[in-house]
DNA sequence: TGCAAGTGGAAGAATATCATCCGTTTATTG
DNA sequence: CAATAAACGGATGATATTCTTCCACTTGCA
């Protein structure tokens, strides 16, 4: 009991903590930031008890989530090869946001974030780089002259999100599939 | 109590009934079917009571908003002044399910009637008919050339459904003004 | 092999929602 | 203007759900 509230964790428990963390985007993506804590430790194939002691409480865990999803949007948008246009590096961007593990997660946190994002300010900081990152590739398609200029960053993330979300009653292949098909309708629509 | 089912409401009662219905929609739109009853009555100023004397259970409720619904859009789908070329009679039915009372609850029913149409004759009618107007409407905006030919009528009531989703994060009006012009973006991807 | 770290899941507490019931109020009718 | 049936409100007890803790048992690791 002298625990190092930062030691590392056994391997077993780091294994039990991916599985955790996965099959809650997963089941959150499906049915929102609420379902009970029972189901997600089920769906990982622990107790609630291990659960409870990796992620003190629902909030705790959900952050989590949100804070991995922004990194991995901002990591993205940070790789863009230097050899695109403007244009190919939203259509780059925008593709991405509709693998489910992006955007369907964002399309089910997106009220909980709109929340929660206020009072903590390592989420504040992610969500405004993410945003910085995106509406940068958006201006320069716009300064390209590839796309249509009366629309903001925000506002397009916001409606990419709407129509990356998880469709519960489609199977996961099929509501990706779905998704996949909606954003190149947007993007054709946001050609200038 | 005599009491004829089907006799006529008295007038308080009728009026009641009304403002029911309508909170109703405004509420399951901004927060999913499974509002609590008691907010439901609160919202439209009556008690309990009254609500569960109208609606025996959330089932009916939300029944009777779904067919509600979908009379409307047929309604309007028929009403089509025969001088629109197909394209502009999409556009104006696709305009249509911007306004809140019929896309936002759409799209805050969408995984309900998904589980529950099956169950209803009525429900599957009138999903149906309108299906069947709208596609009708895409068909000939698609013979004309106008309309790309890679979506069909279906998947595309879809997509115009999660775009439709009222955001609680916004007030109404807001919401309602991004709905507009994501549908806006989303025409103009439609573009043959 | 020893033991600290980790685990599962039963169980009690806390909460949320349902749905009924009945004393009171109101519209309607003659 | 009464008389009356219809409608109303909202307190209430029943139910169901979810949270969270706790501890006897198991397991990775030095």
């Amino acid at each position: 009991m002298t625990a190092n509230p930062e030691a590392p964790l056994r391997a077993d428990a780091r294994r039990n903590r991916e599985r955790l963390l996965a099959g809650a985007a997963a089941l959150i993506s499906a049915r929102g930031p609420d379902v009970p804590m029972e189901e997600i430790a089920q769906h990982a194939g622990v107790g609630v008890g291990t659960l409870y002691r990796r992620f003190p409480d629902r909030h705790t865990l959900v952050r989590a989530l949100a804070a991995d999803m922004f990194r991995r949007g901002i990591a993205l948008a940070e790789a863009d090869p230097g050899d695109l246009t403007g244009w190919d590096a939203l259509v780059r961007l925008v593709r991405f946001c509709g693998e489910p593990e992006l955007g369907a997660l964002a399309s089910a946190l997106r009220p909980w974030l709109a929340e929660h994002r206020d009072a903590d300010e390592e989420l504040r900081d992610l969500t405004m780089t993410w945003l910085d990152r995106f509406e940068r590739t958006v201006r320069r398609a716009q300064d390209e002259g590839a796309m249509r200029a009366d629309i903001g960053g925000a506002e397009l993330l916001n409606l990419i999100s709407l129509v990356s979300c998880r469709m519960p009653e489609l199977t996961a292949e099929a509501s990706r599939d779905a998704t996949a098909r909606y954003l190149e309708i947007v993007l054709d629509g946001l050609r200038a």
